[in-house]
RNA sequence: CGCGGGGUGGAGCAGCCUGGUAGCUCGUUGGGCUCAUAACCCAAAGGUCGUCAGUUCAAAUCUGGCCCCCGCAACCA
C-alpha cells in the first residue's frame, strides 16, 4: 500500500519561521504515521523559487536571484533537520526537472485549447508590483501604499479557469473528504458559489527570472501556476501521483481546492485525494504574526529552548487540527514539564526504576501474567482520529491512555507489594506492557523521545507490535528534563 | 446587508447537531503518599455559559436582534 504526502512549497524570500515549522511538522506526523502502519510512504516537501518578489528582495541584497535563493534553501533544510522531517524528496522549482514537467503541462493546455493569449486589465500598485481587484481597493488606492493605483492594461497568457467553475463545485461538492475540514469546504464553496471566476492571468514579463513560455521567450509563467505543478512533477516519476494528501494553510486554499484541480483536470490528470487544511499559527496575543507587530516567533529559538519532541507535542496537541491557534511559549514550557515530564517521562521512569531495583535488567516474562490492558479500542480510535486528520484529538486520546497506565500504577501500588513475587510481577508488566504500546503509538509524534523510551524496554522503534513480549530493562534517561529558571522570552 | 469562525470559573478549551443536575487540562488552597524528574494521589474554592428577547414544563444547547474578537475577501507569494 502506498501512501504519499506533501506540504506546499516554501518561498525563500527570507528566513523560515513558525508557519513553515508548523505545516512540516504536521505532515511529517502523517508520513512517519502511515510508515507505521505499513504504507510505503513518499513525503515530498520543497521551495518554491520563482516569482518576482525573490528578484526584488534578491535586488535589494544586490546578489543574483539564484544566490539569495540558493543561501536560503539552506535554512529551510537546516530546518526540516532540526525538527526531524522525514522527508524523501526536496524539490527545488528552479531545478531543470522541474521546467521541463512545467512545459510539458503548459504545452498540453495550450494544445487543448485551455491558453489563451488575450488583454488584462487591473489596478496596479508599481511600488507592489501587483494588481488590486475592487473589492481589495475600493477607493482605488493601494492598500499598502496608499497611492492611487495605475489603470493598466497588460498582453498576456491565460487559462480557462471560468469553463472549470461547476465542474470544480461539483467536484468539491461530490467528495466530501476533498477538502478536509467543514470550515474549508464550506468557505471555498461559498466564494465557488457566489460570483463567476475570470480566467487567470499566467504570464508576466521575463525579467530574467523565472520558467519562460514554451512559445514566447519574453515571457515567464506565473509563479502559482508553475509552482502547484511541482507535486506532479516530484511524484509522478516515483510512481506516487496522484498524491494522497496536500497538507497546506488556509491561505492558499485558493490555489489548492480551485487553481490546482482545474489545471489537472484540464490536462487529463487524476486530483490528489485530498487537500488537508491546516489552521495559522497565532501569536500569543491571538493575532496574525507579522513583521510590523514584531509578535512572531522564531522556531529555530525555540528548539534552542526546548527539546525538538517537546516543540513537536506542543505545536500539535495545542493547536486544533483544523482552526487557527496561539503559540503560547508559557504554555509550552508547562506541557513539557508537566504532561510530557511528570505525566509520560515520569511513568517511564518510576516503572523501569523500580523494576531494576527489585529484579535487575529482566523484566518479568509474559508466560503466565494476566494482561491487565486491552488497547484495541485505544488503537482504534487513534486511528479513526488521524484518518480525520485529527492529530490533536490523537494525541490527546493517547495522553489518556497515558494517564490510565499511570492510574493502574498508583492502585497496583507494586512498591508496598513485599512478599508476593508473582503479583508485583504482574503489575510492573503491565506497567511496562502499557508504556511499549503508548511510546510506538507516540513514535509519529515525538520519535527521538519514543525510541530513548523503547530503548529503556531493550526494543527498537519500528513497525507497530501491540503483542506482549519480552523486555530488557536498562537505566532510564530523564526524556523530558526540567527546563530552569524561566527562560528569556525568544519573541523579540 | 461580502463570506466564515468564535465569545463557557484566573488561563486554554470540550459540551451545542440529537434541549433535562456545567466537564477537561493548567493554575490556586488544604490534606495524603513516597516507586519516580520537588513526582504522584485525594479533596476544596472559583462560572447568572457575550447581551437582549422568543419557543418550551425545561436552553450553554433551538429561533431572532444586538455588541465584541478573529480569519478570508481570488492574480504579492
Amino acid at each position: 500500500m502506498k501512501f504519499s504526502i506533501t506540504t506546499a512549497i516554501d518561498y525563500p524570500n527570507g528566513m523560515p519561521h513558525l508557519g513553515h515549522a508548523y505545516e512540516k511538522i504536521v505532515a511529517d506526523v502523517y508520513a512517519r504515521w502511515y510508515r507505521f502502519l505499513g504504507y510505503e510512504v513518499y513525503f515530498l516537501t520543497g521551495t518554491d523559487e520563482n516569482g518576482q518578489n525573490l528578484v526584488k528582495t534578491a535586488e535589494k541584497m544586490g546578489i543574483s536571484p539564484k544566490a539569495m535563493v540558493d543561501q536560503n534553501v539552506l535554512h529551510f533544510k537546516d530546518l526540516c533537520s532540526k525538527l526531524n522531517i522525514s522527508y524523501d524528496e526536496y524539490i527545488r522549482t528552479s531545478e531543470q526537472r522541474h521546467h521541463d514537467a512545467t512545459h510539458h503541462f503548459w504545452k498540453i493546455l495550450e494544445s487543448k485549447g485551455d491558453i489563451y493569449f488575450s488583454k488584462y486589465q487591473g489596478l496596479y500598485c508599481t511600488n507592489c508590483e501587483a494588481y488590486y481587484t475592487e473589492l481589495q481597493a475600493p477607493d482605488r488606492k493601494c492598500p499598502e501604499h496608499h497611492r492611487p493605483l495605475d489603470e493598466v492594461e497588460e498582453e498576456g497568457y491565460f487559462f480557462k479557469t471560468s469553463q472549470y467553475q461547476s465542474w470544480v463545485i461539483e467536484t468539491i461538492k461530490g467528495n466530501p473528504n476533498f477538502v478536509m475540514s467543514e470550515f474549508s469546504r464550506k468557505e471555498i464553496l461559498s466564494r465557488l458559489e457566489s460570483e463567476p471566476m475570470r480566467d487567470l492571468s499566467i504570464t508576466r514579463p521575463n525579467k530574467g527570472w523565472g520558467i519562460p513560455v514554451p512559445s514566447k521567450p519574453e515571457y515567464v509563467i506565473y509563479t502559482w501556476f508553475d509552482a502547484l505543478i511541482n507535486y506532479y512533477t516530484a511524484s509522478e516519476p516515483k510512481k506516487f501521483w496522484p498524491n494522497d494528501v496536500h497538507v497546506i494553510g488556509r491561505d492558499i486554499l485558493w490555489f489548492h481546492a480551485v487553481i490546482w484541480p482545474m489545471m489537472l483536470h484540464a490536462a487529463g490528470l487524476p486530483l490528489p485525494q485530498q487537500i488537508n487544511v491546516h489552521g495559522m499559527v497565532l501569536a500569543a496575543d491571538g493575532k496574525k504574526m507579522s513583521k510590523s507587530l514584531n509578535n512572531g516567533v522564531d522556531p529555530f529559538e525555540v528548539i534552542k529552548l526546548v527539546p525538538v519532541d517537546s516543540f513537536r507535542y506542543y505545536i500539535l496537541r495545542a493547536i486544533p487540527s483544523h482552526s487557527n491557534g496561539a503559540f503560547v511559549l508559557d504554555d509550552l514550557l508547562k506541557r513539557h514539564q508537566s504532561e510530557l515530564g511528570n505525566d509520560y517521562g515520569n511513568l517511564l521512569m518510576r516503572v523501569v526504576k523500580l523494576a531494576r531495583k527489585r529484579s535487575g535488567d529482566a523484566a518479568p516474562k509474559p508466560e503466565g501474567i494476566k494482561l491487565h490492558f486491552n488497547f484495541d479500542s485505544l488503537i482504534a480510535e487513534v486511528k479513526d482520529l488521524m484518518t480525520k486528520r485529527e492529530h490533536h484529538r490523537a494525541l490527546d486520546r493517547i495522553w489518556q491512555e497515558v494517564n490510565v497506565v499511570n492510574g493502574y500504577i498508583n492502585d497496583s501500588a507494586p512498591w508496598a507489594i513485599k512478599e508476593d513475587l508473582v503479583k508485583f510481577n504482574e503489575v510492573i508488566y503491565n506497567g511496562l506492557y502499557g508504556i511499549d504500546v503508548v511510546s510506538q503509538l507516540l513514535a509519529p509524534f515525538i520519535p527521538e523521545t519514543s525510541a530513548k523510551a523503547l530503548a529503556s524496554l531493550g526494543l527498537r522503534p519500528g513497525t507497530f507490535d501491540q503483542a506482549p513480549k519480552n523486555y530488557t530493562l536498562f537505566d532510564p534517561p530523564v526524556l523530558f528534563p526540567r527546563i530552569e529558571p524561566a527562560p528569556p522570552s525568544p519573541s523579540s
